[in-house]
DNA sequence: ATATTTTTTTAGGTTACTCTAAATTTATTT
DNA sequence: AAATAAATTTAGAGTAACCTAAAAAAATAT
């Protein structure tokens, strides 16, 4: 239906209204978000104009309509998706896996992202903290952090975790994490990245990068 | 380097050597082949030759050089890991699987096919049956067929299984069943498709589709 | 309120890949 | 070995997505 081009443009407006508090999307916006040329953004306005998939008016910016956004829904999910399949399964690392999930949203069958979301267990979460939408494009609209992008003296509170493993669940009962502890980072090994951290007010010990990048906090 | 286009065409041009015991492979053919009309195949050979990955003279047909034949393996082997991946992992049957390897095998990065073969367990072999290429190109220069997929009344001699899971083997134990054993196909239940067997020259019981597609036999 | 700057669009061009129709080369038949 | 048929290439054109340069509209400054 969508191009692979279109597409990608679909899931820029979104980003751009999300960022600017729903106001319209501008063509300079696009041209920098994208790096496209100005010229070249208005084509394919007027082609996802014509396609009933943004609503847009010369000089005016666009939105998107609703299956417009439907559509950049879907890929945000393919893409979020992904990359939780290739930090966890894969294990990369999760700064290394947004490019590979650029190319891997596009793959277009819905049975595989239907499948992949399951072979997860409906992860609710992707590796950055970002909420993926299920099946019907809903979605939490906020954010977490993951804990392993704290800076240090940086406190967050454990919202939820990526790994749902019942090994990985037991280490975190014994270590006294709980979603509502309050975790506070006060030390950084560069070599292994692993953290020093309080948990609560009471206990202070390290836990590896592995387990850090497995839990996602509020600040 | 290679353009999703080029990379389907030394696909195609590759799979044709095969089957036409390493005859030159020609401008119609892959036209037949590719869906593509002659006149564009023609274009892009001229293409494909100046990047030195045919060899190719006007009127004679063309012939992979070294590089072409490697790109063309490094691509076979992206499709084949995906297929695994698709029917192991994601459960899907391995005829539903061709089409979205179509698709995931020109995802560009190396590090995640590297991944993804480690991820599966270095297979040797697709859910076809089909030699998958180790990361330096090598492969078996033979192929498997899958038991699920035999007719009634014809014998195979297991070669491989795909499923290398304890579980999965322990079962194959106590069925009798190991590389060597003759299996001949005596039915085949519609609904389930699974196997009515006999297994060696004795022992006659039914296995269901599953484990039938596990098991990979030579004719 | 006019002049200037910035943003956006239009006009015309490029590249990759495809097509049809016509011309050329090779293969086959008599 | 010439005539015919089949395969292949050339020529010319179309589409998607991009570009630069120039024109037009909107926003900002004096």
């Amino acid at each position: 239906m969508a191009s692979l081009t279109e597409e990608n443009y679909l899931k820029s407006i979104h980003s751009l209204m999300e960022k600017s508090s729903s106001a319209p999307v501008t063509t300079n916006d696009l041209s920098a978000a994208m790096k496209i040329k100005a010229a070249s953004v208005t084509d394919m306005l007027k082609k996802l104009s014509a396609k009933k998939l943004i609503h847009y008016k010369k000089y005016q910016g666009v939105l998107l309509t609703h299956t417009g956004k439907l559509l950049a829904i879907s890929i945000i999910r393919k893409h979020r998706l992904w990359e939780l399949f290739l930090t966890e399964k894969l294990k990369f690392s999760w700064d290394q896996v947004h490019e590979m999930a650029e190319e891997l949203e596009h793959v277009s069958s819905q049975q595989l992202i239907e499948r992949l979301d399951a072979f997860l267990g409906h992860p609710k979460f992707d590796p950055h903290g970002d909420p993926i939408p299920d099946h019907n494009g809903k979605m939490a609209d906020y954010k977490f952090f993951n804990l392993s992008s704290l800076t240090i003296n940086e406190k967050g509170k454990v919202a939820t975790v990526i790994e749902q493993q019942p090994s990985f669940l037991k280490h975190l009962n014994k270590l006294n994490i709980k979603v509502g502890t309050t975790i506070k980072v006060l030390d950084r090994v560069d070599f292994d990245k692993s953290l020093t951290i309080s948990v609560g007010s009471s206990s202070l010990f390290s836990i590896s990068n592995e387990i850090a990048k497995n839990i996602l906090v509020s600040k």
